[in-house]
DNA sequence: AGCGTTCCCGTTAACGTTCACATGGTGTCG
DNA sequence: CGACACCATGTGAACGTTAACGGGAACGCT
């Protein structure tokens, strides 16, 4: 006796289209899934039927026998951030692109968490693959043991790790693209705009800035860290003005503090470029538009999302029966603007 | 013969926990779940179980015996959008903090599309909720009907509709707004510079804008249409000028856009705002430190997006048996900051 | 004619869980 | 002390689909 849930109408499912048609759920299956052992009037029957009723095949009852579901889990943080959401969107058009779905968690981007159990979670919708989009959570962050039928992960912007697959960014590469470029540019105290500690982004940047700064034998700059809004970005550039007023460049870990900072060192009547030179980090399409223009270090942020994706996908329907671990790393470009020009030749 | 599938080993369910502590499987679920009726000692030993083999329950059978997921289905477009993104973060954090996960779908935002597919989709996969975060997409773009247990689906930023719930920001008077501000600031030939045409909050800005200076006795001022970017800003505020050079004030449909439109008024020599005052609108918190500042009319985004899976919410869990529609309408926040100043009194 | 192939289709058993109902054991009360 | 309630647990079926296998009809070949 089938069970009439409330309120809820009866869903048509495959057995009635069986009826219909007079043929077994076996067939109605071929059909859906494109078989070939089907004859072209039953195809066409039973088509016409689907067609008419609406019918459409739940995902869910084939996730559970086939044991896939043609899902990726998402895992990300500050989604509010430039970053993230630029990530995101790499993400959902390259699944998009190959018929995946994205499961989407959201974590608290700060503090202590323990990313097994939202694994776990995604683990029970049966996800395919899981990206780790959430730049300050990496492995360690995986506290307790895995279990053996994990899907793969791939972790971005992250530390490399010896168990999974990671993606970055040349965070660190970066650091040092900025900073040289205003060394080349005759500046000798150039300070730096951090992100937050807790990103490992930010100290890969922080990282660049000072072993360039000592392989030019210069002593390090005065430093100050914001939390990558333009707001702290003025407040951070004020302080450091007032710590150090001869500062003759500054490298800030995003655009939007070097914005802030910018407004800052106008309103204090410091010249950009002349006086001040000024490196942002991301590559907004808006910093062109700054005044001044702002020099920047672009990242390839929708890539990664993109090659996340290709990379889960690729382990998981090639044959590979241990999932390779890769660590790949993308370069950034550093994007020369007014606010530090190129050096005069 | 229980089937192996090739590679994967077999996962740990609900059975083996149940073999393991000699008692059946609904008493397991019956623990997993919480339920009153298990004496304290069988709960002991059944989570003692559960915790060392580090069992997950499937959500996947879960949804199919239940028929319902406790997932939401997100459909957006034009998530590098600055809009769009922020509201899939109030979506985000309001679906995780009720414990719901979220299927998330990109659209693209421009061209035709039938949403129905879309839909489909996420109803097999039996979401209990749809939001349609997509801006330029709305009621007409579902062609076909619904079938009629389709799950509650909430429109945001779009146009009313009869069928469904729609949460919108009331971008018109946004416009008004931004535009009457101008016109108090004594401004006569104010330019706007508009969204592009398939988005209808590019289109109620216009009309807000328009309206507003008719009320005013005002000549309908010069117009230009761009496509959010702030280059296009750029462009398009360059060919203002050149069409009509005595214009005082231009508001744009958005910050970005006013961010190229400022760039090229200072390098035509024009003074913001004692020449030509500038409006923008989004309420970017980076726009309080351009230069100068931006006047902007602020958009609660985030709100939007955690109102949407309140009212999805409300309309699962609460009893209401037929879904009622809806049609809530936010107010946007005029921020009156240097680029066009409250009027000296 | 006999036999292997190929094509088309049906039957049965899973997948991993919850629901509805049944059952036996304790305690309570008149 | 019997009737009844209640607690703890078990039993079968169902959710909607696909995998594995089997079988009959039509066809080709020797």
């Amino acid at each position: 006796m089938p069970r009439t849930p409330p309120g809820e109408p009866q869903r048509v499912t495959i057995k009635e289209i069986a009826r219909m048609c007079g043929v077994s759920v076996q067939t109605i299956s071929r059909v859906i899934n494109g078989r070939p052992d089907v004859s072209p009037a039953t195809r066409a029957a039973v088509e016409a039927a689907i067609a008419a009723v609406g019918f459409q095949p739940s995902a869910v009852a084939r996730s559970l026998v086939q044991r896939r579901s043609t899902t990726l889990g998402v895992i990300a943080a500050g989604l509010r951030y430039f970053g993230v959401a630029q990530t995101l969107n790499g993400i959902t058009e390259e699944s998009e692109a190959s018929g995946y779905a994205l499961l989407l968690k959201e974590v608290p981007s700060t503090g202590d968490l323990d990313l097994l159990p939202v694994i776990n979670f995604l683990m029970a919708h049966r996800v395919e693959g899981i990206v780790v989009a959430a730049p300050d959570r990496h492995e360690s962050d995986v506290r307790g043991n895995l279990p053996l039928f994990a899907p793969p992960i791939v972790f971005l912007k992250s530390e490399p790790s010896p168990m999974f697959s990671t993606i970055l960014i040349d965070n660190y590469g970066g650091g040092r693209q900025a900073t040289s470029h205003l060394v080349a540019l005759g500046r000798r105290r150039i300070a730096h705009l951090a992100g937050p500690r807790d990103w490992q982004e930010a100290r890969d940047r922080h990282q660049g800035w000072r072993d360039t700064l000592r392989d030019a034998g210069l002593e390090p700059g005065p430093l100050a860290v914001g939390n990558w809004s333009a707001a702290s970005g003025a407040l951070e550039m004020a302080r450091l003005l007032e710590e150090e007023s001869e500062l003759d460049a500054v490298f800030a870990a995003n655009d939007q503090m070097a914005l802030g900072a910018m407004s800052v060192l106008r309103s204090r009547g410091r010249t950009i470029p002349e006086q001040v030179a000024v490196v942002g980090f991301d590559g907004l399409e808006e910093a062109a538009y700054f005044r001044p223009s702002l020099t920047t270090v672009r990242q390839p942020l929708r890539e990664l999302g993109q090659l996340a994706v290709r990379e889960l996908l690729a382990t998981v329907n090639g044959a590979a029966p241990r999932p390779s671990v890769h660590a790949l790393t993308l370069a950034t470009a550093l994007v020369v603007r007014d606010s530090a020009p190129r050096a005069a030749s």
